[in-house]
DNA sequence: GTAGGGTTAG
């Protein structure tokens, strides 16, 4: 008796000590013991909320009754919120309701909290409905759990709602609702919020700062995300890595590989998600040896989320579809973007029977992948096709040169066609001279998708190969007129770990041997004509005689970075080059002149997928 | 008590 007197007055001292709490479980197993010598009832419940007995603590609260207040409801609130336990914190929330406690400000927001962390969004939405008084953190937490699982629309509207309310937004705020700050609507309103984030002085604010700045990226607007970067002083690693990989999802690799360098140099420091940025940008560039070395310094880092990077670096050795498998075999855990990663892979070497659907159409089996997509339809494989499976049939059927069935198909699918599939289609027709599906897919893409410089060049390229250079000019003068521009191609090749870049047309030499070159490659001309090389001059895009056409794709950038190779490295290493846009025929060709005259292994990544030229034969089979 | 960046595909 006397022992357990004293027990109890330790309580008070050390509640949270490891032997007290078990006593306490003890204490509430064993309700006669607890009944005949009761520890301080708020002792007991922190201790059970603190140990996470959130089943022990809710008989607890059931035994008080009307002696629960705003200490209890907190800890049990937060021993919720910590285990995402949604059922045990409704059952809180109806004590509330059930003894009629009127909660004060901070306990509703920590309902909102706790529903937001379990994804019950309409939960915790009609808490904040039913507050009379909200507060910033109301406001701001119910912003952010919208913005976090992807409903801009609902945050943004909560924002606006928000600023016609007493409550002024914070930092916090801004920096939720600028995160759901995409598309046309959401980028305009995020103009204005940074405005109003300049005039509060706020501008330095590091966390506001990477929200903006990803902000500026998503929409492709590099200068001001450029500018909101080196205007604070301070950085840390979330905005270093949101330049990065803001860079690299926009496809500009180099330049992410760039400013990873120089923050590098300026002492930046790199968590998972950088390197995941980085891998991201090595894997467009193709850049084995780099993402080697990435790989190695982050195997020995033994970083976090490593299925992540894993992910990644499946992606980025899809250069070697060996080393892809031997990382996906060897992966401990795999999500969907394992699969989906792999099977990419499988599909851009052309491998169709393992990547399925999208690989039929690499690997020229597209009557097996009709077969599944016909058995789909009927719901033979459980999966009922959605739009992305219409377009990889779409996509099988131009590939093998299919383009008036591919037509018919798009005109009957159940789905208003999207810009890339007649993008595909429009591709297609230009390949195959299909110039009356062309003109009229081509001017639908020109109502539909008038931004993308790509559907002008294709169109005026279908013109100009049927000789109607009226159509061209007035396709170019469109062009011009919208101020629209073309990427320029641009070709990378990857020597002791630099990168060297080459462009198609460039006024300014581009690389230091540049002249050197294109001497190499006169020569190389004369001497693969001489193996049977004809110039493929099909995709011509100027009203320009045969020899001025030759040399507009004696420029072309992905034969230079070639030619580079060739004189730059030893014999029979093998070449890999990488190539920002798709690689014409003529390149293709050429490409395979390379192989089978100096016995060179050529790794050719385009913007869709990998070539893999041996002895003069490709692995894409020419389909591509 | 409320906040920012990430992996695949398109």
């Amino acid at each position: 008796m006397n022992l357990l007197r004293k027990l109890n007055c330790l309580f008070h001292y050390y509640p949270k000590s490891a032997p007290f709490s078990s006593l306490v479980s003890s204490f509430t197993t064993h309700q006669l013991t607890l009944t005949t010598f009761p520890p301080n009832p708020q002792i007991v419940l922190t201790t059970l909320c603190s140990n996470g007995q959130l089943k022990e603590a809710l008989i607890e609260m059931a035994a008080r009754g009307l002696e629960m207040k705003f200490e209890s409801y907190d800890m049990l609130l937060n021993a919720c919120i910590k285990k995402r336990a949604f059922r045990e914190g409704q059952r809180v929330h109806a004590h509330m309701i059930k003894t009629r406690y009127l909660p004060p400000v901070y306990l509703r927001n920590r309902l909102i909290i706790l529903y937001s962390k379990c994804d019950r969004l309409r939960e915790a939405r009609n808490v904040l409905d039913e507050m009379l008084e909200k507060d910033v953190v109301s406001w701001t937490a119910m912003i952010s759990a919208y913005s976090q699982r992807g409903f801009a629309t609902e945050a943004l509207d909560l924002f606006l709602e928000m600023l016609r309310s007493v409550t002024e937004p914070n930092e916090f705020t801004f920096t939720a609702v600028l995160s759901s700050c995409t598309g046309t609507f959401g980028f305009e309103l995020g103009k204005q919020i940074h405005s109003l984030i300049i005039k509060r002085t706020l501008d330095t604010h590091i966390f506001v700062g990477s929200s903006l700045l990803d902000m500026y990226f998503k929409a492709g607007r590099i200068h001001e995300a450029r500018e909101v970067f080196e205007s604070p002083p301070e950085r840390d690693v979330v905005s270093c890595t949101a330049i990065i990989s803001g860079y690299a999802q926009l496809g500009l690799d180099a330049e992410a590989l760039e400013l990873f360098r120089r923050l590098n140099l300026e002492g930046m420091s790199s968590n998972y998600v950088t390197y995941a940025s980085v891998l991201t940008a090595l894997s467009g560039l193709a850049a084995l040896d780099l993402g080697k070395q990435v790989h190695n310094h982050v195997l020995r880092c033994k970083l976090p989320f490593y299925v992540v990077l894993q992910n990644s670096l499946i992606d980025i050795k899809c250069g070697n579809l060996i080393y892809s498998r031997r990382i996906f075999d060897n992966m401990p855990e795999r999500t969907v973007i394992s699969w989906t990663a792999m099977l990419v892979g499988y599909s851009k070497h052309g491998m169709g029977r393992e990547g399925v659907l999208s690989g039929c159409s690499h690997g020229g089996m597209e009557n097996v992948g009709l077969e599944i997509f016909e058995e789909m339809v009927n719901g033979k494989n459980g999966v009922e096709p959605d739009i992305e499976h219409y377009g990889c049939v779409v996509d099988l059927l131009v590939r093998a040169g299919r383009v008036e069935e591919a037509f018919q198909f798009i005109k009957k699918m159940p789905f208003e066609p999207t810009a890339a599939l007649w993008g595909s289609l429009l591709g297609a027709c230009k390949v195959h001279s299909n110039i009356d599906v062309g003109e009229f897919v081509g001017h639908r893409l020109l109502e539909i998708d008038p931004e993308s410089a790509g559907n002008y060049v294709i169109l005026s390229n279908l013109y100009a190969s049927m000789g109607r250079w009226e159509d061209v000019r007035m396709v170019r003068d469109l062009m011009l007129k919208k101020a629209v521009k073309k990427e320029p191609g641009r070709s990378w090749i990857e020597l002791d770990q630099t990168l060297h870049s080459f462009h198609a047309s460039d006024p300014i030499p581009s690389h230091p041997r540049r002249e050197e070159v294109f001497a190499k490659m006169k020569e190389l001309s004369i001497k693969f004509k001489e193996a049977g090389y004809v110039p493929d001059l099909s995709c011509v895009l100027h009203d320009v005689d045969e020899e001025q056409k030759e040399k507009i794709f004696l420029g072309h950038s992905e034969k230079l970075a070639l030619t580079f190779g060739l004189i730059s490295t030893s014999d029979r290493a093998p070449l890999r080059v990488i190539k920002n846009l798709r690689t014409c025929v003529d390149c293709h060709n050429f490409a395979k002149f390379v192989s089978k005259i100096y016995m060179r292994e050529v790794y050719l990544k385009d913007k869709n997928r990998f070539h893999h030229i041996s002895m003069g034969v490709c692995s894409c089979g020419d389909y591509w």
